[in-house]
DNA sequence: ATCTTAACGGAACGGAAGTCCCATTAGCGG
DNA sequence: CCGCTAATGGGACTTCCGTTCCGTTAAGAT
């Protein structure tokens, strides 16, 4: 006579379980690329992965629960930084990265689904979410530091620049254009925002207080 | 036997009509500062309103048009801009401005929000709200806009500087680290935004193509 | 002041989203 | 290989969102 199980999927992660979650992250993936997050429905979503509509209710609970396990399932796949040598290279190589996946139009509808998720439900949702998606840009962030750090040891930035705030610097430009404008983040609109990163950065505005 | 009238609201706009309008934008603020976009339901706007349910639904029909409409609303009280004399001087008014917005508990909220209800459902929800959003930004960035012009014409900045550009790289780290990171937007953050925007200016990061 | 009808609002309706119950399936430890 | 039980899934049930119907109110024109 115990009573109900903490979280559901943690006692038996293997087979079916996994099946399933992995199952239902994908379909919550398409979904929200086709409807967006407002349009996000679980029985839906149960029917696209085969999937009995008790157990994503039981499992997430809420969209904005998924959304939190699918980012967690998206930090995982951590795409390996450029060096190319130069930071002007690594960062338009990193400029170019984020606009890629920003322009695609399945990732691209799928951040800012995601994005809409984790910041259009303050207080009411599990904060599980907020959380997610920041650990999520942390670790994409702290995977391409490393340039701005050797380009300081290199001579190139002054010695006390936020090599974190560099590489923030780069992606900022380009969500800012995807959320608030229409225009198309082409290839010029990334490189700007890479060259753009690296005067500031070289001017010392990333410096450390 | 006229059929339906094609928008409530458009024949009668005065009186009662612009009352309830009001009323119910107002409720809408409220609405999205305490639970965010996805947890914004009509029927409990039109109680916070004292309106009829009905009107609510005729008027507006989904919270995204009724979110383009208070986007609308908010586009015509702009702020006019500073006038320091200086560019440093005018983005740091600047980016104090729109990190004081984004860092007041309501005003943050409403525009995290705002950006979740216009990205979060693309292609099924009307693409008035996306539009509306357009303008809104389209606007605030042509009110400051001048600064930068002023500033080629004191030749501080190379002549064939995008004006546009550069005050949005004033605000876009601010908008990033407010929807990726969970770092407070204190003034020094807001400064740091100016002054590395001005400096990619200089450097002519932001000449047009 | 009066008339027309646009717009509002209460109440009842239909349907879908989310919950509960319980039988069935299949991890995982022995 | 066997047994225990976590996890799944079908179906009934409930609740609430959005719509429809229709009578009432008041905006705007004459």
């Amino acid at each position: 006579m115990a009573v109900e199980p903490p979280t559901p999927g943690t006692a038996r992660p293997g087979g079916r379980t996994a099946r399933v979650r992995a199952a239902v992250l994908r379909a919550a993936e398409d979904a929200l690329v086709e409807h967006g997050f407002a349009g996000l429905d679980l029985g839906d979503l149960a029917q696209r992965a085969e999937v009995g509509r008790t157990t994503v209710y039981r499992r997430w609970g809420s969209t904005t629960a998924l959304v939190a396990d699918l980012l967690t399932d998206m930090a995982e796949q951590s795409l390996p930084r450029a060096r190319t040598g130069s930071l002007a290279g690594d960062l338009r190589a990193n400029a170019q990265l984020v606009r890629r996946t920003l322009a695609d139009p399945r990732q691209g509808a799928l951040f800012r689904a995601v994005l809409a998720a984790a910041n259009g439900a303050p207080g009411t949702a599990d904060p599980g979410t907020t959380e997610a998606l920041r650990r999520f840009y942390r670790r994409r962030v702290e995977e391409w530091a490393p340039c701005v750090t050797e380009a300081v040891e290199r001579g190139e930035l002054p010695p006390d620049t936020d090599e974190f705030e560099v590489i923030r610097a780069v992606s900022a430009p380009l969500y800012y254009r995807m959320l608030t404008t229409g225009e198309p983040l082409d290839e010029a609109a990334a490189d700007r925002a890479a060259a753009a990163a690296e005067a500031a950065a070289r001017a010392g505005a990333y410096r450390r207080p």
